[in-house]
DNA sequence: CTAAACTATATGCTATAATATATAACATAT
DNA sequence: ATATGTTATATATTATAGCATATAGTTTAG
């Protein structure tokens, strides 16, 4: 049986750039200071601006709070599919404003 | 300022089992043993069965190392586009197999 | 310029993801 | 039925997300 070969060199890595620019974005386009985002999905200040400078990777039910409180949603797609999303989030970036997809440059 | 209001109650859940099953599934696909994705990705077999089963909610990094290596990505989506892109989903299905798009229950 | 609001950083603590190892439970094949 | 391969569970340790509070910077409004 094959062994895993890292040993205890952690993978943590920052969230990518991407992901907490577009958080950020999303929490000014709503109005909402970092206090103001936390009290609603029950974090403090202070970890909001830890996960939006890239000083912690959150658990994935956290991101997906996050996410959802901002009018977002995470979708686990296959890569096939990525390019026709991506072009999907551009045009509706057009009409509307933000470069809204994530998690496309690298975590490590 | 407002204070959040929660206090040191965990969020925690359990994965979505949409998730789960996607990842099982994708695993399951491409022929490999909880131990040889493992290996792949520095996780032990242990790890991947507790996340498989929903015994622990991984970091975000943690489930993007997963979705990658088993041809998936993560992106965060506007609400908006969430049903367009869902049905991509189904269709690529209808060519090909499962039922691709996650994240679509509650985590709560 | 000063005050107020907001954001980043600091410290200590708690909960839990992740590491490591072992083994029980389960499935599959011979 | 037993050996083999695979998955789930158990225990212990370490690393780190998250909680709580305080405060130092930074930005913005008056």
């Amino acid at each position: 049986m094959a062994k895993y070969i890292k040993k205890h060199i952690s993978r943590l890595e920052a969230l990518p750039e991407s992901v907490r620019q577009l958080l950020k974005a999303a929490r000014l386009k709503q109005g909402w200071t970092q206090a103001e985002l936390g009290r609603r999905i029950g974090l403090p200040q202070m970890h909001i601006s830890a996960i939006e400078t890239g000083k912690i990777v959150p658990r994935f039910d956290t991101l997906l709070d996050l996410a959802r409180i901002l009018d977002y949603d995470i979708l686990l797609v296959p890569k096939t599919l990525v390019p026709v999303m991506q072009s999907l989030m551009r045009n509706q970036d057009s009409e509307e404003q933000r470069p809204l997809y994530a998690s496309d440059d690298e975590i490590e």
